[in-house]
DNA sequence: AAATATTTTTAGTTTTGTCTAAATTTTAAT
DNA sequence: ATTAAAATTTAGACAAAACTAAAAATATTT
C-alpha cells in the first residue's frame, strides 16, 4: 500500500465513526485536503483492492480488510506519539505532525518491538486508545464535558481536537489528562461554563467543553 | 526534499568516496537498482537545486549544500539504527531495511532528540560513524583485517559490507564489534587466514578478511 | 588513426496521484 | 412534479519518477 492509499484508508476511517452508513466524497476530500475529483479516483482505487466497498454516488465503507489496514495505521500512529511524548520529551501538541510520518514505516516487528518498549500503553498523548496488535481497541468511559450538568464532576480524559493552538491553550489553563473538573455554572446566553479544575476556578467557552473528555466521577 | 531525491544523494555520497573526482552515471544506477538514463534525469534535477554539480559525460560531485545534505541523510540512518539495537532488540543484521525507511523522516528536532536519548552516539551498530548535528564526523582509526600481515593483532571494530548474510555469518562464527582478532597465518594460495578470535582459532576468506575492519593493537 | 565497444544522454512512454472544467446524478426547494 | 442547487463522477491534462530504445559522446582496441 502507498503512503497516500494509507491516508485515504485512515481517514475514512476516521469519518466512518460519525458516517457509518458511508462516507461521503466531500468529507475525504476535505480531511485529505484535496479535491473531489482525486478522491473519485483513489475510492476505486482501493474498492478494487478490496478495501472499501464503493458504489458510485453512495460514499464508501471499509471491509473487515481495510477496517484491519486501517486500524494498523492508527496503532502505529499512535504509538509513536506516546514514544515521542514518553521517551523523546515532546510536549502533546508536537507530536501529530511527525507520527503521520511515523505512521507509514512499513515494519510489524518494528511496531511490535516498539509497543512492547513503550509498556503495551492503551491510549495515546491525547487520550486516544491504540489498537493491540490483533486491532482490538479498549473502549474507554468518556463524555464531553460539554453533556456534563452543574454540580458533577469528573477526571479528564481525553480531547476530540488535538489541534496544537487548543492543547497549548489547555497547556496555558493548566488542564491536563488527569486534571479533576467539577461543573459549578453554566451560562444560558453563550452556554460557556464555571469549572473548577484541580481547585482553581475558571471559565471556559462551549467550544474548548465541546472538545474535551471526562470520566464521569461519581 | 522528495524521498527520491533523498536517495540519490546518499549513494552519490557513498560513492564520491571512492570516486572525488566525479560520480558515474553507472555506478549511481547500480547502487539505486535504476537505470542509467533515469540517473541522468534525476542528477538534471539535483543539479538545478544546487545539491550536486553535473556536466554531462563527467559525472557528478556534491556541492557543499549538497554533501551536507547528504550526511544528514546518514546521521538519520545511523542514529535509527542505533535506536533499533540498543532499545528495540533488533541485530544487527535486521536493522538496515527499516532504517532506510526511517531515514526520511522530516524533523530536525525529532532527530536531535532522538540523538540525545541514545547519549549521542559517534558509532552505528556496524561501526560507521555517525554525522554530528553539525555535519562533523569523527575519523575512525581503522583497517581492513586483510591488510594485516601474520603475527599481527587487532580489535574488530566494523564491517565493511553489512549485508545481513555477511553479518549472519560473523554471529555464527562469533566474530563480534569488540573482538581480539590474531593472525597466525596467511595461505598463498587463496589468501586465506588463520586467525584466532578471543581465543578460538578458525579458518577465514580473503573475501572475509575484505570485509572486516580492526583496529591495529599494539 | 580508424574501428569498435562502452557509457551516457535524449526521445518517447508509462504509472501514480493530483488538478480543472464539464457532465451527470442526487438532493432540496419551489 | 419541476426546477434549482449541491454533490459526485468523467474527461482531459500535468508533474514526478520510472522505463525502453535509439542517438550521441567518450573510451578502448586494433
Ligand atoms: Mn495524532
Ligand atoms: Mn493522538
Ligand atoms: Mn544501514
Ligand atoms: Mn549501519
Amino acid at each position: 500500500m502507498t503512503h497516500s492509499e494509507e491516508n485515504y484508508l485512515k481517514v475514512i476511517y476516521h469519518l466512518s465513526v460519525v458516517s457509518p452508513r458511508g462516507v461521503n466524497t466531500n468529507a475525504i476530500a476535505g480531511m485529505i485536503e484535496s479535491k473531489a475529483s482525486s478522491v473519485t479516483d483513489m475510492v476505486k482505487k482501493l474498492a478494487e483492492k478490496e478495501l472499501i466497498l464503493y458504489q458510485k454516488y453512495q460514499g464508501v465503507t471499509l471491509t473487515e480488510k481495510g477496517l484491519l489496514a486501517a486500524k494498523m495505521i492508527v496503532r502505529k500512529h499512535r504509538l509513536w506519539e506516546v514514544f515521542l511524548v514518553e521517551k523523546l520529551d515532546f510536549t502533546w501538541d508536537e507530536v501529530h505532525d511527525v507520527a503521520e510520518e511515523l505512521e507509514h514505516i512499513k515494519s510489524e516487528k518494528l511496531i511490535n518491538k516498539l509497543d512492547a518498549f513503550l509498556g503495551f500503553p492503551t491510549e495515546d498523548p491525547h487520550g486516544d486508545p491504540i489498537p493491540n496488535a490483533k486491532g482490538e481497541i479498549k473502549k474507554i468511559d468518556k463524555q464531553l464535558l460539554s453533556d456534563l450538568e452543574t454540580g458533577q464532576k469528573g477526571i479528564c480524559v481525553g480531547v476530540k481536537d488535538s489541534a496544537s493552538s487548543f492543547l497549548q491553550y489547555l497547556d496555558k489553563q493548566q488542564i491536563a489528562l488527569g486534571s479533576k473538573i467539577e461543573i459549578i455554572g453554566k451560562e444560558t446566553f453563550d452556554m460557556s461554563l464555571t469549572i473548577i479544575v484541580d481547585g482553581k476556578e475558571m471559565i471556559i467557552s462551549n467550544k474548548i467543553a465541546n472538545n474535551l473528555f471526562v470520566k464521569l466521577a461519581t
